[in-house]
DNA sequence: CGTATCCTTGACGTGCGTCAAAGACCGTGG
DNA sequence: CCACGGTCTTTGACGCACGTCAAGGATACG
């Protein structure tokens, strides 16, 4: 089995593929290949489709008029994309590792006049989406930073980590300041953090984006112990 | 006008009735009457309906193993609550001030089989709903007591406020600590900033449920500047 | 190989949480 | 109508987790 947990980041970790669209191949959908640093569409942009992960990372922001930023969340595979608001998307999309998506024409969202399965698909993913960002509150309004970090290495542990051996890796595209933003730390908290789990031989790190989970359980125990 | 700020906690405010469902007098859409402290639903409850606040102020709360709470949104007038994932709530609903809600059958949701206006309408709230919650994600994340606090007043001003002179009053039925569970801070950070505005002459209470906004631009400044 | 960016670590200050106690308010029953 | 207990709100004292400022080390890219 996969998931142990509640998955605040990823709740589809472990999902059956129902959510995957095998009809795709026959009808024709439109895929785009991105490369690391593009941006997808800007806060703004008058929202033309919706978006699939296949593969790759995506990084979802919005920007405060004084700079600030906030990581809203990372597009894994599976994941559903670009939801607009009154026709516009309301985030920044941006690539952290290089892949590829599915278009799907925003009218799909409000009519199932041409594809009723495909709108039921993308319905379902918003209402995925609500769900997921209200467990992301949980997170933001009361964890700390040490529960914050744990949260965010398992629930990516499970959705995208790797057997190595007995243990799992991890590899974070993001950077430390994606990780704050998301987290609602500072990117010094973050490496701080990291570097106090490292110390703990909870993980270890093969190089600053490659994280091995030696101590899952410890991990867990500080993410939803206190 | 009325918005003059973006309005993250009710977005929705000064917006044109095109939400409001007219509709609905002739087509006979269930109404249910609810009196305070009451529970409309709970996490896990199957989502049968979902529901649109008509009148009256509703509360959605999460709730983590260890007992801390989070307050995902109050829902006022107008908001639709209740949106299922997998088919059931993800979220306590509890009524802080009574009024009642119109029941739409879940199906609504998925299918628009049987009442097009209405499912249009009902994806449409969800995808406000994403939207709102991000611009939430902005306070929780990365905003100070002060911050939060003022645009908490402002976003209720807007969405509730009454005139009273050439101020606004603001009826607050929820409690500190629901307030506090909603922006990410104790109640007693919650008083306390509420004490220093007072003293600053920022806002006026008639009681610790009511709130007269003295001047509203440093309020604005406050949550917006820094 | 050089430069820009990212990551890490340290020292320090402070905003807000914690603990505690004293009002204020509200409903209930005598 | 008043007495009374419970809950909610306010205020104070204190400590700590995390932000800020700063500098050195690692990594990536041209």
């Amino acid at each position: 089995m996969y998931v142990t947990v509640p998955n605040e980041f990823f709740p589809q970790a472990g999902k059956p593929i129902y959510r995957q669209r095998q009809s795709d191949k026959q009808s024709r959908v439109k895929e785009r290949a991105l490369i690391t640093g593009q941006t997808l569409f800007r806060e703004g942009d008058r929202a033309d489709y919706v978006y699939e992960v296949v593969s790759g990372v995506m990084r979802l922001t919005r920007v405060l008029e004084n700079g600030q930023r906030q990581v809203i969340s990372f597009g894994y595979p599976g994941d559903v994309i670009g939801f607009p608001r009154n026709g516009r998307y309301h985030t920044e999309c941006d690539v952290i590792s290089a892949g590829t998506v599915k278009m799907y024409r925003r009218d799909a969202l409000h009519s199932c006049a041409t594809d009723v399965a495909l709108h039921k698909f993308l319905t379902e993913s918003a209402l995925e989406e609500i769900a997921l960002m209200q467990d992301h509150f949980l997170m933001l309004g009361r964890k700390t930073a040490k529960e914050k970090l744990a949260s965010f290495l398992i629930a990516l542990m499970n959705r995208a980590g790797t057997p190595l051996g007995q243990y799992k890796k991890i590899k974070l595209p993001m950077s430390r300041s994606d990780i704050a933003d998301f987290l609602g730390l500072t990117t010094e908290t973050v490496s701080r953090t990291v570097s106090e789990f490292r110390h703990k031989n909870i993980i270890a790190l093969d190089d600053a984006h490659t994280v091995i989970v030696l101590e899952e359980d410890e991990l867990l125990k500080i993410a939803y112990s206190n």
